[in-house]
DNA sequence: CTGTTAGCGCATTCAT
DNA sequence: ATGAATGCGCTAACAG
């Protein structure tokens, strides 16, 4: 157990136990050049017996070096998908020598102007940011500081130029549905709130392109803005009951899916003569292929989305990217499980 | 697009650009006492007009406060259950107004050893660390500096003598075999890496232990030492072919129990004569629930632990802690799930 | 090889 | 109300 309060041992501390200046312990410490064998060895013995280690932000402050430090902030750690993101985030990271600062926003625009300026002040290199609520982020007045670049992911922001990492969701989307259609369904739901969440919206446009594209009609009393399992799973509930049911439901997250999936479930259980409901889910949610429902994931792999805005972060940092803002789309792959029709 | 490589401006580009001395800026940035309002105004407009950060590692050195950083380190940020954990400690951390430092082990000694000095390098108040590998880990030799803490979260590690949470595996694990005993299971394998994890190895215990108090043998030759989804998967697959297969298994993951939830069910439509077999799994997994797979969760909530983990933390470096160190043990629960017999 | 001087960005102390 | 000097922990540049 340590004790708390004590101040860590400085050069000047392991200086004067082993008898030579605080040079000569910097010098002993970046590798030794210069430094007389013996003399070395009572700089470490005396370094150890202090249990000391060289302040890195004092060293990076006096090398005028950058910190070491990428701030990331996403909308909720808890979710599975951004512990995936965060662990391809990180790896990159690592790679490059840095650390990541996470914060969690929440959805929260205030706590990410928050988190914002506390990066900023901790001069970190670089923000990766999954921006919160609406889109209409308090990233909007640009005020990461200059040389440092941010990598928008997952969600783009009103009015901030910036790079990017967005998922194909139009064409994703439009893929699912199709599948969907294809299966024979005519009367689909969508479960999402495209009103608040960019990502929604953009799902909502490739489904509603797919119905034009094969002539079916969209009924607007079929749209529910639902953001979580909770209340998709009562909104699908409620849906199944209605006089002239949707056959098949689309999904806009993980989430949501949970939710469906158990509503569908619970009534096909209550009603066993009524046929199943298929659902269209945007990413993939462990073991409902197991559920008997047939079952449309449009999935990518949050990891490599990660993986790929810290590598653009980095790519800006080296100064290797061209000065406008890049957008890059994760593909999306579709997959079929589940009995159908 | 920020231009990469220009240096922050400092408080004495502001000064320039103010017409006043880098004192006044300073004043101004901490709240403003004895700065005429008309000068604060001219700082302010300059800092904004700037983009002027105060470089909060500088301020700290001066003020000889601590970083404001706590370190922690996971085995694997991709598992949902370490999300949930990390999320927790963040949680506590923003409300102390600290920040996190979030790393990677992979379950790697090495890379375990490797971020604690880079940790300890930073400055970092305090460490909340999940040891990696076999709890033979790098943090052994005690080498946080001093009056820097460490909680050790989920496992124990041998030889450090320092604050930890604990979930209480033991009693756990002999109430959720208690339950399969109760269904009349007899037969029972575990599906575990007794030898390398620690937790692995107190669950085992708890299990032995319930399979002794009602007087049931444990046919070792059911020991499975497996580590993730894809080797429980084939060990239970093999396992359900045997002569005299086990009716129920005891799973001390949430990656073992969705491999094995796999295996079962793909068995039991292979082989709709046979009973299914029953499952009881540490941890709890989304949806299993409605596989059909009679299913004893023996839960816990990582978001609280990783939250009593950083509260025990801060405790310690409020000074408000005993000396000696602590352990707590996160309670679990038992659920049951699905048909059974 | 080793020590002294100086300065990174900031704020306390002591002048004015 | 403002500024100059000084020092936090560290190291480059320059002595010697």
């Amino acid at each position: 157990m340590s004790d708390s309060g004590v101040s860590s041992p400085t050069v000047r501390d392991v200086a004067a136990l082993a008898g030579v200046s605080p040079m000569t312990v910097s010098r002993t410490m970046s590798g030794g050049r210069n430094v007389r064998p013996e003399v070395q060895e009572r700089v470490r013995e005396a370094a150890a017996r202090l249990g000391y280690r060289p302040n890195e932000s004092a060293r990076n402050t006096r090398l005028r070096r950058p910190t070491g430090l990428i701030g990331v902030a996403v909308t909720n750690l808890g979710n599975p998908y951004y512990g995936q993101f965060a662990l391809g985030v990180e790896d990159v990271a690592a790679q490059n020598n840095r650390h990541i600062l996470i914060g969690n926003t929440g959805e929260d625009p205030e706590r990410e102007r928050q988190l914002f300026d506390d990066f900023a002040g901790r001069q970190v290199e670089g923000l990766i940011v999954v921006p919160a609520g609406n889109g209409q982020s308090a990233l909007g007045d640009g005020r990461v500081g200059p040389g440092v670049p941010l990598v928008l992911a997952t969600r783009a922001a009103a009015g901030v130029e910036s790079d990017t990492v967005l998922v194909d969701d139009v064409r994703g989307a439009r893929a699912g549905t199709a599948s969907l259609l294809e299966d024979g369904h005519r009367r689909l739901a969508f479960l999402g709130d495209v009103s608040a969440i960019p990502t929604a919206r953009r799902r909502f446009d490739g489904f509603r392109g797919a119905l034009q594209e094969h002539g079916v009609d969209f009924d607007e009393r079929l749209l529910c803005p639902v953001r979580d399992g909770e209340s998709a799973l009562g909104a699908v509930a409620e849906l199944l009951t209605m006089d002239d049911p949707p056959t098949a439901f689309f999904s806009t997250n993980n989430r949501i899916t949970v939710g469906a999936l158990r509503a569908v479930w619970n009534f096909s259980r209550s009603n066993p003569e009524r046929p199943v409901s298929a659902l269209a889910s945007f990413d993939d949610v462990e073991l409902a292929d197991l559920l008997g429902i047939p079952l449309t994931v449009m999935s990518h792999d949050p990891r490599a989305l990660g993986a790929e805005a810290a590598r653009m972060l980095f790519q800006r940092l080296a100064g290797e990217a061209p000065p406008e803002p890049r957008t890059v789309s994760m593909p999306v792959t579709v997959r079929q499980y589940g009995s159908r029709g």
